[in-house]
DNA sequence: CTCAGGATTGAAAACGTATGCAAGCCGGGT
DNA sequence: ACCCGGCTTGCATACGTTTTCAATCCTGAG
């Protein structure tokens, strides 16, 4: 049957038409019914698929977006992986994978052999890219979404949950539980997302004349949040609510809590996190946590990137979600809530 | 500074030689110091980058490999993944990343939409193939790698680790603490490596004399793995010791356990799993696991795909790589074990 | 029967690079 | 002084496709 390489010319010449014709059978260009029948019969006995690279080569178009992603320990970001891949995929388009890592400049190294792959699209997941890189893609005309993390300075387009205002719910909800002493285990500060959840909590505990919380930033690592934890419960008035920036460093909360100091949550110490990644919801955490509406967050990033890509004078977007607050077991939960 | 695109003429124009100088240059190819001067001087002014499409169509090999992963729920396989594309990226391959989903045949649409990419190989992750897919690779001289799978028919190399020593090991330390009554929620006895621990266990179990434990098959899913915990608690004798087959299960089991049927574990019941994932360690767990050597798989997962690569008659190669049991706190540890 | 007009078709150029080949250059040995 | 050999270099071709353009076919109206 198949060979080794097949190419249209091989089909042409076995049902005895141009390779033009083969092409244009394989483009969807119009032809008549007689040469698209020859031509699939023929292609079907050699087993032939068009090249795509070639077919990159001259129309420009790779159908490959880049999806750049700094690290997999939270859940979240593979769980997104998973939608994003699956959503480009029934849209015919391939993802080429690229860990950013944690070398900063590195990055940049890898992003440019990304380039000479004419990708179509970039879509980065928590990667903050430099300015450089961001003129770069501009000038080659190549769209990017920044995937749950936004960037005041550049043109490129976002898709972030409504980080400020669920800051502010989290921070009315532990206020209705009546809690007292509440402190705040950042985002990183760094990231606007952590910026803007930070933001809206201290806002919203300011505007009812809450004692400003104690606030340590958590760097989104499990070790740092961990720290965090073991400072604010040694400290002199420690909190009787935690509210923690993203829920990988939750987890790594309530162990310290748990295990180390052998708390109890939420009798001595509520915890709210934030994304609703699926682990939150088995029954050894049970964490009470803003979602982030991760199907729609994805959705709309890759309508907006496809959008760019189909048309570059489009313009940027920046698209946030709200998402709701999921009451489970980890937080006291105040009266009359549902 | 640079425009849209630039080429290797530009660039060619700009130094004064001809275009194939500016190839050697950048291929790596023999060339004067002069001209090698003048041609980078004159790329770094325009901002070149060869175009990698190009060259990939030229020369027949793209650097891209296909990586096709099933799942990502599994904490397993995004940690491989960062690995894996660290690995390769350090030498300059790039990623080509598929779900295979749960579409059995939709992965072979897809697949071959990848072939027409020119890939140089193809790790699969717990992914099997279809065999007119295998056929397929072998024929376009695209080697494969099966990454923590087998399959048997197949004349495709494969990285695992010592399932079956494993699963013997696993054995010899339940039979050592004592435990009279051992079940075992086998991962997915469609897959090579669920039955290979599943076939060590009970070989183990056996040569002992010790009573043939209660199997069900856990199918590698937290749903059917608590099912299948209920089941086991719930029979007339129910078990002192389960043997999960992965660890992504155990945490589901110790759930069932511990917050339905409030149980301790493991002075009620040991549990022990497989793989060693970083959240075996969390204290909210503190799983006893047989450890999965990630790192010496994804090396020899990489270095036997790029030998392959560049030696296409090298002929395929099974890798298997013990690991060690690693005592935590979810099973009770016999005297003397260290 | 003739002819206009659209639908099909094939030839050829283009995409950006690598590489075989022949010509040019240079140095050293006789 | 001459020639032989090796190192560089440019020319031209190839990779497999899409796409323009002109030529050809067919159909139906006059």
């Amino acid at each position: 049957m198949s060979d080794a390489k097949v190419t249209s010319l091989d089909v042409a010449r076995l049902a005895g038409v141009s390779q033009s014709a083969v092409s244009r059978v394989f483009s969807g260009a119009s032809a008549s019914q007689t040469t698209i029948a020859k031509v699939r019969a023929a292609a079907e006995q050699l087993g032939y698929r068009p090249n795509s690279l070639a077919r990159a080569m001259i129309t420009g178009k790779s159908r490959i977006i880049a999806l750049v992603v700094a690290y997999l320990d939270n859940q979240f970001y593979p769980v997104a992986i998973e939608r994003l891949s699956q959503a480009l995929q029934a849209r015919d388009y391939h993802i080429l994978l690229l860990m950013a890592g944690n070398s900063p400049e590195g990055i940049d190294h890898v992003m440019q052999e990304l380039m000479s792959y004419q990708i179509d699209g970039i879509i980065t997941a928590s990667v903050a890219m430099s300015s450089d890189l961001t003129d770069r893609c501009a000038a080659l005309g190549i769209p990017v979404v920044m995937f749950n993390r936004g960037q005041d300075g550049t043109a490129h387009s976002s898709v972030t949950s409504a980080n400020v205002e669920g800051g502010r719910k989290v921070a009315e909800f532990l206020l209705a539980g009546g809690h007292g002493r509440i402190a705040h285990i950042a985002g990183w500060q760094g990231s606007s997302t952590g910026r803007d959840r930070t933001r809206g909590f201290l806002a919203a505990l300011e505007e009812v004349g809450a004692p400003a919380p104690q606030v340590i930033d958590g760097m989104y690592t499990r070790e740092a949040a961990a720290e965090a934890a073991r400072t604010l419960m040694a400290g002199p008035t420690p909190p009787d609510a935690i509210f923690v920036g993203n829920d990988h460093m939750a987890f790594a909360v309530m162990d310290v809590l748990r295990f180390e100091l052998g708390l109890s949550v939420p009798q001595d110490v509520s915890v709210v996190g934030y994304d609703d990644v699926p682990m939150a919801a088995w029954p050894a955490y049970d964490l009470t946590t803003l979602r982030q509406p991760l199907n729609r967050m994805v959705e709309a990033t890759v309508a907006t990137l496809l959008a760019e890509i189909d048309d570059p004078d489009r313009g940027t977007e920046k698209v946030e979600i709200a998402g709701p607050l999921v009451l489970r077991g980890s937080a006291r939960i105040p009266q009359g809530w549902t």
